[in-house]
DNA sequence: ATGGGAATGTAGCACCTATTACAAGGATGA
DNA sequence: TCATCCTTGTAATAGGTGCTACATTCCCAT
């Protein structure tokens, strides 16, 4: 019998492309153990809770989804305008399309204050933030953290486009981005 | 016995304001019937799925959404700026945050592709899309496209802080809107 | 080899889900 | 008055949900 630790660990990996892979839709006990080839009982035995299942998972995607935000830009001072052009062709890759729309699904969670939603909603919203600070030029302060939020607000705005399907208005507004001033 | 359109017309009301008030997540057939004083069986008398309730509750959400839209804000050009710092103060309006949780959510379920989701966040997208344009001054064209999209972007991802429980970052990205110059 | 504990399977609980079959109430036209 | 149809209730279906009780298997230390 693998250890309990390791099999967990493997749990976890799976489960964390499942979610990926499928949202918050599919998530009863039996559609996890299915995803991850083993049964709902054993879920029960590694992890004392579905809650407990999907906090673990779910803080296991955000770390890995920080990991890539991080290596993929060089935590470097850069002018908003490049940053913006960076953040949002970055964010809008194929690659990153799972992610965000386990993002979404996690935020409308929280919207509906559903717990654990709320407090993971609310503690990758302040990673992302001090994502990009960290590569925002200029002095820290008020203005910087407006600068900030505007520049989360822009590439937040432009990947839920196409999550509504909306590819062409993604593509539209990344195009105005070029002709965007911060002063 | 009241006659079945004028009832099947009072269900539709009341369940418009328990999507609004509810989200979509207590979206039992019980639930909803609990909503709006009558039996589950009643509702499958009225209409023929669950389905069909849902796209007709919510058609008649949008429906409002943009009436309320169209009404805040008259259909006037404006500048850019002032179209930016109009809408965003009038979609974070309390009596808007409703609406714009629901929206959250619908587009969270069409981002997941569940029927009939797809097809009415991107009604509503273009719905919005147009909205801004009517109200955008300058030359219609590819450029004014541009423009409305990445306003609308702005708009929705201040509104997305709110949904996240970043009151604070909706609130300074709307500070930084007074420092943007569109070209 | 054997006892003990960890790992796993089977079966079931009580509850929720959308939907339907059947029957009964109530009004309405003949 | 009676037959008919519209409306509504009761109860059941077949399936899904998180979770648990019990029993079994398996490995390892003695």
């Amino acid at each position: 019998m693998a250890d309990r630790q390791a099999q967990r660990e493997k749990v976890i990996q799976a489960l964390a492309d499942h979610l990926l892979a499928n949202g918050l839709g599919q998530t009863s006990l039996r559609q996890l153990a299915a995803a991850c080839d083993t049964s709902d009982r054993m879920l029960l035995y590694y992890f004392t809770d579905k809650t407990e299942i999907m906090t673990t998972v779910l803080g296991r995607v955000t770390e890995h989804f920080s990991v890539v935000l991080d290596q993929a830009l060089p935590a470097q001072e850069m002018a908003p305008h490049d940053l913006l052009l960076k953040a949002t062709a970055l964010i809008r890759t194929p690659a990153m399309r799972p992610t965000m729309r386990l993002w979404l699904d996690m935020v409308a969670a929280a919207a509906r204050e559903e717990p654990p939603f709320p407090a993971i909603a609310k503690s990758l919203l302040h990673q992302l933030m001090h994502w990009i600070e960290v590569r925002l030029e200029g002095p820290s302060g008020d203005a910087k953290r407006q600068r900030a939020a505007f520049l989360l607000a822009v590439i937040d705005g432009i990947a839920m486009f196409d999550m509504k399907g909306g590819v062409a208005e993604a593509d539209a507004a990344e195009a105005a981005l070029t002709n965007i001033a911060m002063l």
